[in-house]
DNA sequence: ATCCATGACGCGCTTCCCTG
DNA sequence: CAGGGAAGCGCGTCATGGAT
């Protein structure tokens, strides 16, 4: 039985019941949809997104209210809304959400750019427009989950992802490492210290590289372990990795056996830089518990004075949004970026790094005046300090800043994140689908595909596109002021200019 | 003998580049 | 702009050599 249209007045609108698993209410006059009960008889998955029942239904209106649908309500506003609808009763999504993911998906419909995409890629732009909103409404929904269950494709997905970003100029939060070293210890009960040493070194870590690209859990379990052994007595064997992982329930994996390599390289290396350590070590680990306190601390200046790339940043949203350079984003506080760092690994010979030319720091003498007050301050450091380690071999190797790093090659570890994904999750009610056999959706998924791998890492490779800079190229002071106020404390800074003076 | 770190290899995923 | 192929990268597994 006919009933009144919403938007033409017309008696005209008919139910589309016997049409195969949809269930509609339109008008034959204008073609327009009665969105309330848009959806009804059909599972999210078992359509499987296809835009088959559309056509179907389509197939059943008169000539003229076909033609009248297709001006009145374009096919892939119609059919993106369907799909906002699916996704979000998949993800069990309340109205007012879902309402929302729609009504961005019209605004976005506006754009002009919108009219280049093909149908598949609106639908899944409507699906990005979901996404959005379970973000944006702090519901931790890693990327690769979405899609895996969205039956999308995370690729073409995080393309729209992206484009949608760009266009309605949103800006997300992605979690940071800080943030998940306290969800992936805490279960070990390791204490304070030990989490807070394991913060430090993070934060060198992010500088160096090291995080960039790779899954959190592994780097943060490898630098829990250096903290962990550096606090602790000399356990002997009992301190290896594999034996830490068992006794604080970690899942050992390659991995975290990787990452903790790479730290312990990049550790020895800054650590070498220190004015007051003599001698050549053999044994890493040996050394790297000896001054790891004093790397920690002075982390800034030794990466400075070891070697300087600062890198394009990519914070994919935050880039993309402001359209700024590589070089204006290392400005806006790069230290926030789990992309973001210096690169201390691997250095190729044409390699760019900045020493301390422009300033007086270069020999040794003026290196302890930088680093002077470690021996008041540092607790353990100005004993260590003082003691002669007893596999040292004299020489003058460390006076020299060594040039090259941690060794990459480098692994991703996905099961430790059960944890951290399952402590997200369960502080939130979007717990109804988890796959957690599924150690492939468990990985650091929330950087979109496409931007997961930062490839430009060394700062030359930043600039390169943006300012025509070529790798032998000396910094411009501007650059270098940059560099100085992304890598430095204020303090260390100050410093530096009173002994220019 | 056992444990540990690491190299080699294959697989899957991501990114880049080229073509239509 | 979209799609497909190639290359790069991370991860898991197995094997091997050195250390205890």
């Amino acid at each position: 039985m006919a009933s009144k249209c919403n938007y033409c007045g017309e008696d005209a609108v008919i139910s589309t019941n016997d049409a195969p698993s949809v269930s509609m209410r339109v008008c034959q006059e204008c073609g327009s949809v009665n969105d309330e009960n848009f959806i009804s008889d059909e599972t999210p998955f078992s359509r499987g997104f296809d835009n088959t029942s559309a056509f179907d239904f389509k197939q059943s209106l008169s000539k003229s209210a076909r033609n009248a649908l297709q001006v009145t309500t374009p096919q892939g506003l119609k059919l993106g809304k369907n799909r906002i609808t699916i996704v979000g009763q998949t993800f069990k999504l309340g109205v007012s959400l879902i309402d929302d993911a729609a009504n961005l998906y019209e605004r976005l419909f506006r754009h002009p750019d919108i009219i280049h995409k093909t149908m598949s890629n609106k639908l899944l732009l409507a699906a990005a427009c979901v996404y959005i909103k379970m973000r944006e409404n702090d519901l931790p929904f890693p990327l690769r989950w979405f899609c895996k269950i969205s039956g999308i494709c995370a690729n073409d997905f995080s393309r729209n992802f992206l484009f949608v970003l760009k266009c309605m100029d949103i800006k997300l939060n992605y979690p940071s490492i800080e943030s998940e070293i306290d969800i992936v210890l805490e279960p070990a009960k390791l204490g304070s210290k030990v989490t807070n040493l394991t913060a430090e070194i993070i934060q060198l870590c992010q500088k160096a590289w090291i995080v960039s690209g790779r899954s959190h859990s592994p780097v943060i379990i490898a630098a829990s372990h250096i903290a962990w052994y550096t606090l602790t007595e000399n356990k002997g064997r009992k301190s290896s990795l594999r034996d830490y992982c068992k006794e604080f329930k970690f899942s050992y994996s390659r991995p975290i056996s990787d990452r903790s390599s790479e730290i312990h390289e990049t550790i020895f290396e800054l650590g070498k830089s220190l004015p007051w350590v003599i001698g050549s070590y053999k044994d890493k680990k040996l050394f790297n518990r000896k001054y790891l306190l004093e790397i920690v601390k002075y982390r800034e200046s030794l990466l400075y004075n070891h070697q300087i790339e600062v890198t394009e940043k990519l914070v994919p949203v935050i880039d993309m949004k402001s359209n700024t350079s590589p070089s204006d984003v290392k400005e806006k506080g790069v230290e926030n970026s789990d992309n973001s760092s210096i690169n201390t690994e691997k250095l190729c010979p044409n390699q760019k790094t900045v020493s301390f030319s422009n300033s007086n720091v270069k020999d040794t003498s003026d290196m302890n005046k930088i680093f002077s007050h470690s021996k008041d301050d540092n607790i353990q450091g100005a004993s260590a300090a003082d003691e002669r380690p007893t596999d040292i071999q004299p020489n003058n190797e460390h006076s020299q800043n060594t040039q090259e790093s941690c060794s990459s090659g480098c692994k991703m570890e996905s099961k430790s994140c059960d944890r951290v994904y399952g402590k997200l999750s369960a502080s939130k009610d979007v717990h109804e689908v988890v796959y957690e056999s599924d150690s492939t959706l468990q990985k650091n998924i929330f950087i979109p595909p496409i931007l997961k791998k930062p490839r430009k890492r060394l700062y030359y490779e930043a600039v390169e596109d943006t300012e025509g800079l070529d790798c032998n190229d000396e910094l411009s002071e501007a650059h270098e002021h940059d560099v100085d106020q992304y890598i430095r404390s204020e303090e260390e800074i100050k410093e530096i200019k009173q002994l220019k003076h």
